[in-house]
RNA sequence: GGGCGGUUAGCUCAGUUGGCUAGAGCACCUGCCUUACAAGCAGGGGGUCACAGGUUCAAGUCCUGUACCGCCCACCA
């Protein structure tokens, strides 16, 4: 590199020489034999389905902010990269692209070409994701990329499976799914779109098998209200509240299902919402207290069918026609057979029809309510039962007993030894930390209602289920690497086996004596659940699981803090014994400038990529950082912009300001460079007022920045910085030593602090703005290699910034006094400015000045009036404690204990206006203190130090006014 | 339906355990191409802190209620 910083800030040219270095040092491969605590974070995997937008620049850039900080604090770092499969969102994605290319479904594809053709995707995207992290900067270790489907990660997920099986904590089970009949494919609950849709209420009576005598009336039938007559074929019961009067009549009562002659209970469930004509609840105005319960076909009934033991049947065909063979057996010789091969639809009208004439029907009444439609068929999805496996999570795991104990966690049901005792545990006992912590209760809650897990999906994209089947009862067919369950199903009894990874031989050996694999895929979440210890090689003990998990700290949005977080949780105690993180840090979501989800459909997303290259990395971290408060959402105004190659694209003015502060940046580094060429020698460092305020103010900075990042606070330590550097480094320090720099005998303390706050402040960016940061850091290196500043502040050097040691806060050099005298240089200089431009002083006039000031303030000013006159165009300034004489024809302007009066440049009448407005103002505000101090209760009952100040602030306000009624009267 | 967040300057947001005249950046006005920086410098204007009550010597800050905006989860006979 050369010694000279260009002269214009080009953000894409650093960014590159700065990736080069560090690829070249291996700058972030972790090494788990280097020493140092390990501080390790696994990233969020992106889903490969699409290039990452700005929220994962958000959660990627806090990582990476993270762990440079850690990195540069000596830490033994690890961020561990990857990306997931996401199983169904990739699969439609891939479909979706195919159809419209090719227009093929999935099905026109063997199972391992449409496979192959989702990999090609994940190929495409993967890579682009990857470079997108490397670009926004990201120090990820890229040597140990994972896929949640690669080799090492699927063998974790085969032994995962088999742990829990071997356990017995994997189940088969019945479930309904979003079931769509054109297609015939399962839904995931975000592939259903829910319409309103004009519909109604059918009143359907069904007859009692013995009338029941209430309140002196003889009831002959129930009435149920529903909006899917049609599934009536498959009720199993009617359910009523129990705190309905009529229910103790009722309950236990037999019905005689219409058309089917099925005897069916009357059941008593909290589920059944009680009629109320009056209520605001339309479900109440709407209810006859009666609820028809069909559990094979409405996700409540078989919730009500499960409380209440009830029979299951399936009365329709995939396709969505009424069928008796999917399990009905009650419907041949009786009055439904005639609706048997009719579509749902068909009927539903059929079924009405029939009620009406039968004079069942009661009435019917309009109802819009929503319906799920399929995305992709746009019909009406039909919940339908199906068979899927199912882990076991409140249940005790004897084999953890004597780690985890055996008993109920307080206030639940939850058994310690249980999946969900294991993830709720550590947050009860403050062992695992979100950050902000008003979502402990979202985690809590979910942990405690949970119910077993469903993990199996009718999908191709995936970790296709390590089980293989063979109908019914087989011995154990080997002892080792298999378990073996008989299980009763539907179809009798059928054996399952269970294979341990790394056994291929014994899968071939028993495809070929007719056991069938399952061809059901497992649900991401299930491998993304195993991330933090599936990246690290386990179940292999590899010095990398060894060293670095348990790791640090998760960093997400909140929105998975249930569907993953927990599950990591989960997995990581029952796999290693120990929570995968300490701290879970969950940052704001993104929305536009009206409040909205950045979304492709909105058009509203911002490409990180646009912004790096019109605004540059750094401008974009530092927008990002700057956002990250702990509220839950932040907003974004987007605009257009045209990129360089004449592209249009979303941008935000928020990055403008990130690229400003860049451009500060790189300019008073140049300032500096240019001052640092030849350092002047020096016997014994001696520091003036300025460099001690400068240090101090920095000093402070590091102890305030320092704390906060331990505190996942990201805005406040990068607004912090930007208030140092800018307000503090470049508007008062690299002016006030601009006259030192010409003199050889004051240069050289100059030149060694300037140096040392500069690097200083470059390590406390760098993990905010690690490009620009690297590139001046390393220009200062070839300048002036050591920046220490003997025996004051030592600075340990390095060869890149990347691995420099953070500073270290020393509180010897906060220096209260020369913050004080510097503010007071401050305050003269803003009022002789303030003056300067009232009366229109052109800026390069040099004006005289006298003040009158107390006797501490003058003696500090007496001692730094070259400053003032350097800085404020002063070319002739006296300061005295008291005036003989007033002078002449000067502007005045009045402060705490000073009066500066600038000379020959009244503009009367704009000087009568200013003191006038002061005047104004410092009476009112002695009337609003006078009369806090007049109040009795005031000065007994508030704090006697506030008391005192407000004594002290009148005083101070009734001097002004004098000082201010003595001038006015002089114009 | 349950949970949560927000409402402070034209815009985006800070504002600690209640305590000086409520701050910042952008935008705006005035003057400056002053030898690091016009993506800049100096100066300036701009707020009934959503609304209504309450607690307190004192409320942007604490409590209660209302309205609006939004997020997450569940569900929709």
């Amino acid at each position: 590199m050369t010694q000279e910083l260009s002269k214009v800030y080009e953000p894409n040219k650093i960014e590159k020489e700065a990736l080069e270095l560090w690829a070249n040092k291996g700058s972030f491969a972790a090494d788990p034999k280097a020493p140092g605590d390990s501080y390790t974070i696994v990233i969020p995997p992106p889903n490969v389905t699409a290039a990452l937008h700005l929220g994962h620049a958000l959660n990627n850039t806090l990582q990476d902010i993270l762990i440079r900080m850690r990195r540069m604090q000596g830490k033994n770092t690890l961020w561990m990269p990857g990306t997931d499969h996401a199983g169904i969102a990739t699969q439609t994605v891939v479909e979706k692209r195919i159809l419209a290319e090719e227009g093929k479904r999935r099905t026109d594809f063997e199972r391992e070409v449409f496979v192959g053709r989702i990999q090609q995707w994940k190929d495409e995207y993967e890579a682009k994701i990857v470079n997108q992290l490397k670009m926004m900067g990201c120090s990820c270790d890229w040597d140990r990329v994972r896929f949640t489907m690669d080799e090492v990660c699927a063998k974790a997920v085969r032994q995962v499976f088999f742990k829990l099986f071997s356990d017995e904590l994997i189940y088969r089970g019945k479930r309904l799914v979003n079931w769509d009949p054109a297609t015939q494919t399962v839904l995931a609950d975000d592939e259903v779109e829910h319409k309103t849709v004009p519909g109604f209420f059918w009143y359907l009576r069904y007859p009692l098998v013995e009338p029941v005598d209430l309140n002196a009336e003889t009831v002959q039938y129930v009435t149920v209200a529903t909006t899917r007559p049609e599934t009536m074929l498959g009720d199993t019961a009617v359910a009523m509240n129990p705190a309905d009067p009529r229910a103790d009549a009722l309950v236990g009562k037999m019905l005689r299902l219409p058309l089917v002659g099925r005897e069916i209970p009357i059941v008593a469930d909290q589920h059944v919402v009680l009629p109320d004509p009056e209520s605001e609840d339309e479900k109440a105005r709407f209810s006859t207290g009666f609820l028809k319960v069909t559990p094979a076909h409405d996700p409540n009934d078989w919730e009500i069918g499960l409380r209440h033991d009830l029979e299951v049947i399936n009365v329709m065909a995939p396709d969505g026609s009424i069928s008796d063979q999917y399990g009905w057996e009650d419907a041949v010789g009786s009055d439904a057979e005639q609706f048997l091969g009719m579509d749902r639809f068909e009927a539903r009208k059929a079924i009405v029809d029939w009620f009406e004439s039968e004079g069942l029907l009661e009435k019917v009444v309009d109802y819009a309510h929503e319906v799920g439609h399929s995305y992709r068929s746009h019909v009406p999805i039909e919940p339908y039962l199906s068979d899927q496996w199912y882990v076991a999570v409140k249940k005790p795991i004897e084999n953890q007993a004597d780690k985890f104990g055996t008993d109920l966690l307080a206030d639940t049901d939850v058994p310690a030894n249980s999946l969900a005792g294991m993830a709720l545990k550590p947050l009860l006992d403050g062992k695992l930390r979100i950050t902000p912590d008003r979502y402990n209760k979202n985690y809590q809650v979910w942990l405690e209602n949970l119910r077993d897990w469903p993990i199996s999906r009718q999908l191709w994209w995936g970790h296709q289920i390590p089980v293989w089947c063979k109908e019914g009862e087989h011995p154990n067919r080997c002892e080792y690497g298999t378990v073996h369950r008989v299980m009763d199903t539907d179809n009798g009894k059928v054996t399952y086996l269970c294979v341990k990874p790394g056994f291929e031989e014994l899968e071939k050996a028993i495809e070929s004596e007719g056991w069938v694999r399952d061809c059901d895929v497992l649900d991401t979440w299930f491998s993304s659940a195993l991330w933090p210890f599936s990246t690290l090689g386990w179940p292999d003990e590899t010095e990398a699981l060894e060293k670095y998990y348990p790791g640090s700290v998760l960093c997400t949005a909140r929105e998975i803090i249930t569907l993953w977080v927990s599950r990591m949780v989960m997995m990581g105690q029952y796999c290693l014994g120990d929570i995968p993180f300490e701290d879970v840090f969950i940052h704001a979501m993104i929305q536009d400038g009206q409040g909205r989800k950045m979304s492709k459909s909105l058009g509203n997303g911002i490409d990180p990529l646009d912004i790096i290259d019109s605004h540059g990395a750094d401008a974009m971290r530092f927008a990002l950082a700057q956002m990250t408060t702990l509220t839950q959402d932040v907003r974004m105004p987007i605009e257009k912009m045209t990129l360089p190659d004449g592209r249009t694209a979303n941008s935000s003015p928020k990055f403008d300001i990130g690229r400003n502060f860049c451009n500060k940046l790189w300019n008073a580094s140049r300032f500096a460079m240019g001052n640092l060429e030849n350092i002047a020698a020096v016997d014994e460092l001696k520091l003036e007022l300025e460099d001690k305020w400068i240090l101090s103010r920095l000093h402070k900075t590091i102890a305030e920045v320092t704390q906060q990042l331990d505190e996942f606070k990201f805005s406040e330590p990068i607004n912090a910085l930007y208030k140092f550097f800018w307000n503090e480094l470049c508007d008062w320090y690299l002016e006030l030593i601009k006259p030192r720099m010409w003199d050889e005998r004051r240069k050289g303390a100059a030149q060694r602090v300037l140096a040392y706050v500069l690097d200083c402040s470059l390590r406390m960016l760098h993990p905010f703005l690690p490009y620009i940061t690297e590139g001046i850091y390393q220009h200062l290196n070839s300048l002036m290699p050591e920046r220490g500043l003997a025996g004051i502040a030592d600075l340990p050097a390095a060869d890149a910034l990347v691995t420099a040691a953070w500073p270290q806060a020393v509180e010897g050099l906060f220096d209260g006094a020369a913050e004080d005298e510097i503010a007071v240089v401050q305050d003269a200089i803003g009022l002789i400015r303030e003056l300067r431009t009232k009366n229109q002083v052109p800026p390069k006039d040099k004006v005289e000045v006298t003040i009158k000031a107390s006797e501490e303030l003058a003696g500090i000013i007496g001692s730094q009036i070259d400053l003032i006159c350097n800085i404020a165009g002063v070319k002739q300034l006296s300061c005295f404690t008291e005036l003989a004489v007033r002078p002449n024809n000067a502007a005045v302007a009045v402060g705490r204990g000073i009066e500066i009066f600038v000379h020959d440049v009244v503009d009367t009448e704009a000087e009568r206006k200013r003191l006038e407005k002061q005047k104004e103002q410092l009476e009112k505000g002695i009337k609003g203190v006078e009369g806090k101090l007049g109040n009795e209760n005031f000065v007994s009952r508030a704090k006697p130090e506030v008391v005192e100040s407000e004594r002290a602030r009148l005083a101070d306000m009734k001097e002004q006014l004098a000082d201010v009624l003595k001038n006015l009267e002089a114009l």
